[in-house]
DNA sequence: GACATAAACGGACACCATGTCCACTTATTC
DNA sequence: GAATAAGTGGACATGGTGTCCGTTTATGTC
């Protein structure tokens, strides 16, 4: 799915392709996913043209930056789904979650422009995110320890939240807190957490 | 406290200063408080360099224009401090504020920003608008309806990030449902909202 | 190996926004 | 009504975005 069905890339476009994605990510850890695109291609040594070429929108090329990150994820989310407390897996998730974010300063942004406008790669990436949490929800909605009215879009537009207000330098321990706060609010009756 | 101690403008700089405010703030409420500064100048008929002799950063233009809404939040939220039910209270003034939020789109960012790095006169609105939520949050406290260990940096933070994440354009029921999962979060024990 | 050709490239360019600077204009004060 | 401090406007330097097009290059074919 990740790789498009038109025919191979000639090799020097695969070649800057690659590196254009790599040095991307650096440049988006380093100064947030707002860094210039210019600059980037600067550094890979290519000129501006090829670079959007590859990746029309910016948001194009924070996806291919940050696919793998979210694999990463994904595969951990799927453990959790079959975790035994629902509750606190669903809080791992989270932390997760909004620690991904951190390592990507301006991607909450992105993250809810795209659950608005609905299109293109990183539009995807976001609803595979989504996804993800609805599974690991509905575990805790069977046990019963979360709330029927709760839905996967609530509790991902609440978890992107608490990340984005916490991106700029603030230490882990209001996190925490934060997303003790969300889990009490979404857990149904006086579950502890 | 708004006046500063400086003696009184020139009485054509007044004028444009005033104007400037005013056409800022339907700028900021129409397209957001990233609006082009340029074009607001060029609306009011004043060269640049008068717009940034009277606001030097941004900020300082956005804090003129939203004075009078902050004024107005202030007072209701005075009322609110006596409030017979605290929670109940503090829910009304979270609403309040995401709704004034709305109204400028991109605030919240700018909020975030300002409660990192203090100094200005935003950074002064901002702070408060965090003093106000202490207020309401006192009380319920005081009554035991609010948990002892959370601050009114959490709730302006939490309250802040909801807003921002419901900004783009989302109907009120979401905003609802994210404040009731807040208050449900911060109230101790099982209190109904 | 040479050639044809489509694919890919680079960087100049048009556009827009920010914030600064300073020669000029104007309100105020005496 | 002159002196002067206060205020003004807009040109300019800077830096980012996204497009366009003449040039270069990889690749399949003979």
């Amino acid at each position: 799915m990740t790789t498009s069905s038109k025919r191979p890339l000639r090799a020097d476009a695969r070649r800057n392709r690659d590196l254009i994605v790599e040095t991307a990510r650096a440049a988006f850890a380093s100064k947030g996913v707002d860094a210039s695109l210019e600059e980037i291609a600067k550094t890979v040594g290519v000129g501006q043209g090829t670079l959007y070429r590859h990746f029309p929108t910016r948001e194009d090329l924070i996806a291919a930056a940050i696919q793998d990150d979210v694999e990463q994820l994904a595969r951990n989310a799927d453990k959790r789904v079959r975790a035994r407390y629902p509750l606190k897996a669903l809080g791992e998730w989270l932390r997760e979650l909004a620690l991904f974010s951190r390592t990507y300063s301006g991607l909450p942004n992105r993250v809810l422009d795209a659950s608005v406008g609905k299109s293109g790669s990183f539009a995807e990436l976001c609803g595979s995110l989504e996804s993800l949490t609805d599974r690991v929800l509905v575990r805790g909605k069977e046990t019963g320890q979360i709330r029927a009215d709760v839905t996967a879009e609530d509790v991902f537009l609440l978890a992107n939240a608490v990340a984005w207000s916490l991106t700029k330098a603030r230490g882990t321990e209001l996190l925490e807190k934060h997303i003790a706060i969300l889990l009490r609010g979404i857990a149904s009756g006086t579950n502890e957490v």
